[in-house]
RNA sequence: GGGAUCUUAGCUCAGCUGGGAGAGCAUCUGCCUUACAAGCAGAGGGUCAUAGGUUCGAGCCCUAUAGGUCCCACCA
């Protein structure tokens, strides 16, 4: 059975054999099963063309743990991956190969285009997949999806029809988000505002008429001149009250437009007079409505000034500007230029300045699906984790606009809308149709646009399970239980599936968000490609292993907070991987050793344990439901703390310890019970860890046992009430004080382990003897005695031992030569001091009568227990000075 | 302008519903003790940002202040 093991943990060698022997057995894939609970998480579906970053390390590491974790525990637990066609980015990385090869996109013509699309994609689209594996995550790859595959494109189409039947897509000409560079609109969510440093240009503009006059308006965007349809004033400004509804010559221009009065316009800002451009501007967008002013549309789509800019046509927006303010000042009507740093839109994408324009799009109406989604985060059918991040949702929610879902682009979900070139109507179908809905004319084209990319998101807890087919699998996995994704996507995705889910399924996609939050470089800073600061999670694994990368992105975080990286992390995480590896492995030796199997039963007669072997299954046993609730609230840092600490200190630095006496002993009659209570702890530690280090207990699983196929789908850990020994743990711990007093006094003394010495524990107390005389052994190993004697007295100890004093207890060691009195008289009182600091504080609550009247009586007897140990421990000390002077 | 969040040991962070301040790393002192030096044993180090308040009791709850981070927002 076992084999010889490496002395150190060697990832490389045993994680991809691990996880192919899981692909192999099929261990990933869930199945629709009616005698099991389903429990489902959809993968956040990483873009196509990416790469595997830091952030979904983190995202796909915490659902690992908790598909496992559930798997274990017996659901049928689906974690259902899938890419994501990830419309612009892939566009634009498909054009610039293009443009590489000397290839004009346009040129080619969109059909030739989507075949390199596609190209591109079989290309690069398994490698995120593949890098996923790497982490360990055990996804159901037999069902990976992807957003433009056949099933998932009927959903877009089946949703993109109801909402239009429905009234809730519309097309119109809006004013709306427009990038130069990737020459398409974008939604707002996709516009990132930044600040930049620009300058306030103040203008006159002179007065129709009246030779000398002017008004002087201050604008951030000069050559938005161009498409001026009036100057604002807001109505109240006793200032300009007489302007309005007279005429301006607007400059550069031959044109002549009107001051009109509107309540947007504050009094405080500028100078008060706003030139308004509607065809260019939001607001001013909104004003022109208002006014039923003219939209002048001034600019090409790549941000050229059009025909209607006269001598400025065919310059770049901002060439223009720099020629329409010399143009300006030459004409005297340029004021001066103020700095000025103000907010700028940029797409998030490629961080181009966005330009406002009015341009015919589709948008989804969000009134009464926003709503509807602000109304279910407030019920127990959508949970966040942590909780305020619901404020996060509703802020966006309460504040929501349409979302315009067109894009100029040739990758992605065409608009299943065809124009009649007869009659002009717009027939929406699933199917494309033969024929134009109102007229009959086969005389029609489909819509040139595409989807945005978040509309097939949006649609992916459902479409990915075969909705809108009434499929077993929806039927089964849908609602799903958890969606595990960063919160700087809350507005993007995790908002639209939503009301995207309640509208379609009339149910909430998902339980519960757990949102998690960034890792950071080791100066806080964002991970990005411009700084060169991103570590590269592959590098991690091959140095340190997916093991330690996984430990290290989970330990010390609380949900919802950033992280930074550190290396050091990474090599604490290998060290403790280490640290189960040779544990595992000094128990492994010692059971090969074994004579004969007892140790594998699974009913052990509990009787035969000694005091050390029932503290640890206690404790184990108590791990197992501290682990659990913690993972049920998703607490996975408090939970492998625990577990660390539980394999590292107690079960490592003290059980084993505390065992090995026996195991070199020949003729221990309990030896078998340490080697039945090492492999049931291990085991138990080993599946509790699983989901966090898969890899790593898993090899050490197999070669430690072979009663079960893989620790992966053995049973999880569960708390058994046989398991605990309460009286066994105070035992334990009485002893666990008296070792930490010994080392404590010896390491002061500067005794080296190596020499031993005789330990006498007095104490009144029978119990406390009894508890010593039973654990004799390892107390004497532990304590470094040569030999130990428990008795009730001091018979028999020299005045000048040195002691250390425990709960009922004190413990004398004879070291004559070392001791120095003075030395020893100093820590007993600094242990005094200590004592009736305790005392005090201890006496204070307990004398105070508020505290004895209203605390809780549990509290109280605590407080008495406490108090009377330390008035024990106090006069022990007292005694021991006593008899020094 | 609105909102969220943070301020705890030298560093990075935990601390769940209020009941004697924790971890990892770093530092110092001993140890090659037959699983592990990627280790073992021990030690030092914190008026929990500040000021009030609620409470028998506050790192935790409330209010204000200071500083940091992030998100949203149409101030030309």
């Amino acid at each position: 059975m076992a084999k010889e093991l490496e002395k150190t943990y060697d990832p490389k060698q045993i994680e991809e054999r691990v996880y192919g022997e899981w692909l192999k057995r099929k261990y990933f894939h869930a199945e629709v099963d009616k005698d099991k609970k389903p429990f489902t998480i959809v993968m956040p579906p990483p873009n196509v063309t990416g790469q595997l970053h830091m952030g979904h390390a983190l995202d796909n590491t915490m659902q690992d743990i908790l598909i496992r974790f559930k798997r274990m525990q017996g659901y049928s637990a689906l974690w259902q991956p899938g890419t994501d066609h990830a419309a612009i980015s892939t566009e634009v990385k498909v054009t610039e190969k293009l443009r590489n090869e000397g290839i004009d996109k346009k040129a080619i013509g969109r059909e030739e285009f989507l075949k390199h699309a596609w190209a591109w994609k079989e290309e690069y689209g398994g490698r995120i997949v593949t890098q996923l594996k790497k982490m360990g995550s055990s996804a159901d790859w037999d069902r990976e999806r992807f957003t433009m595959d056949e099933g998932c494109s009927k959903a877009v189409n089946e949703v993109f029809v109801r909402l239009y039947e429905k009234g809730y897509i519309y097309k119109g000409s809006r004013i709306i988000n427009w990038c130069p560079v990737c020459q398409t609109s974008i939604s707002d969510a996709e516009v990132v505002h930044e600040e930049q440093e620009g300058h306030f240009w103040h203008i006159n503009y002179p007065v129709a008429g009246e030779e000398g006059k002017f008004v002087e308006i201050a604008t951030t965007r000069p050559e938005t001149l161009l498409g001026d349809t009036a100057v604002a004033v807001n109505p109240d400004d006793e200032r300009y009250k007489d302007i309005i509804g007279k005429t301006l010559m607007l400059p550069l221009t031959d044109r002549e437009i009107p001051v009109i009065a509107d309540e947007y316009v504050d009094k405080e800002f500028g100078t008060g007079c706003v030139k308004i451009t509607p065809a260019h501007d939001p607001n001013d967008f909104e004003v022109g409505k208002r006014h039923d002013l003219e939209e002048i549309n001034i600019l090409n789509d790549n941000a050229t000034i059009n025909e209607r800019g006269g001598k400025y046509a065919g310059m770049d927006r901002y060439e223009a500007r720099k020629a329409m303010v010399e143009d300006l000042e030459k004409l005297g009507l340029l004021v001066k230029v103020v700095p000025h740093t103000h907010m700028v839109g940029t797409h998030d994408r490629c961080k181009t300045t966005v330009e406002p324009m009015i341009k015919p799009q589709w948008f989804v109406r969000m009134k009464e699906m926003g709503e509807a989604a602000l109304k279910e985060v407030d019920t127990d059918n959508l949970n966040f984790v942590p909780e305020h991040f619901d404020k996060t949702y509703k802020h966006w929610l309460t504040n929501i606009k349409d979302w315009c879902i067109s894009r100029q682009l040739w990758w992605g979900h065409r608009i299943p809308a065809w124009y009649c070139k007869k009659c002009g109507e717009i027939t929406v179908s699933r199917e494309t149709p033969d024929a134009c809905c109102k007229c009959g004319s086969a005389d029609i084209v489909q819509d040139e646009d595409t989807l945005d990319t978040w509309f097939s998101s949006a649609l992916w807890p459902f479409s990915t399970l075969g909705w809108p087919e009434k499929t077993p699998e929806l039927e089964y996995f849908y609602p799903t239980d958890v969606l595990v994704t960063g919160y700087d996507i809350i507005f993007f995705w995790v908002v639209r599936m939503v009301f995207s889910a309640l509208e379609q399924t009339g149910k909430s996609p998902f339980k519960y968000v757990l949102i998690h939050g960034l890792v950071r470089d080791d100066q806080g800073r964002k991970m990005s490609k411009s700084l060169g600061n991103g570590i590269d999670p592959l590098e991690v694994i091959d140095k340190y292993g997916a093991d330690a990368l996984r430990l290290t992105l989970i330990t010390g975080n609380a949900p919802g907070n950033d992280m930074r990286f550190y290396w050091e992390r990474v090599e604490a995480s290998r060290n403790f991987a280490n640290k189960v590896w040779n544990a595992s492995r000094f128990i492994m030796m010692n059971l090969e050793k074994a004579k004969d199997d007892s140790y594998k039963a699974d009913t052990f007669d509990l009787n035969k344990l000694t005091d050390a072997d029932k503290w640890i299954l206690s404790k184990v046993n108590t791990l197992a439901k501290d682990v659990t609730e913690n993972m049920d609230k998703f607490e996975l840092g408090i939970a492998v703390d625990k577990i660390y600490n539980f394999i590292w200190d107690e079960f490592c630095d003290w059980y084993i310890e505390m065992v090995k006496p026996r195991l070199w002993s020949e003729e221990d009659e309990t030896k078998d019970a340490a080697l039945w209570t090492l492999n049931t702890v291990l085991k138990q530690a080993l599946k509790l860890l699983h989901p966090y280090m898969p890899f790593i207990t898993e090899e050490i699983f197999m070669n430690l046992q072979d009663a079960e196929e893989s620790i992966m789908i053995s049973k999880w850990p569960e708390f058994k009430s046989d398991w605990v020994f309460e009286a066994e743990e105070k035992a334990v711990d009485t002893i666990k004080d008296a070792v930490r007093a010994i080392r404590n006094v010896r390491s002061e003394m500067n005794v080296p382990p190596s020499k031993k010495a005789s330990v006498y524990l007095v104490s009144e107390s029978g119990d406390i003897r009894d508890v010593f005389e039973r654990s004799k052994l390892f107390f004497a190993t532990l304590a470094y005695a040569s030999e130990v004697s428990v008795q009730s007295d001091k018979t028999g100890i020299a005045d000048d031992a040195v002691s250390a004093v425990i709960h009922e207890a004190t413990l004398y060691i004879p070291l004559a030569e070392l001791v120095d009195i003075e030395k020893e008289k100093e820590r007993l009182n600094k242990e005094l001091k200590r004592l009736e600091g305790e005392l005090k504080r201890s006496d204070g609550m307990l004398g105070n009568p508020k505290f004895v009247e209203k605390a809780p009586a549990t509290k109280i007897e605590e407080e008495k227990a406490k108090r009377e140990k330390y008035a024990n421990m106090l006069s022990q000390v007292k005694e021991r000075l006593a008899s020094l002077s």
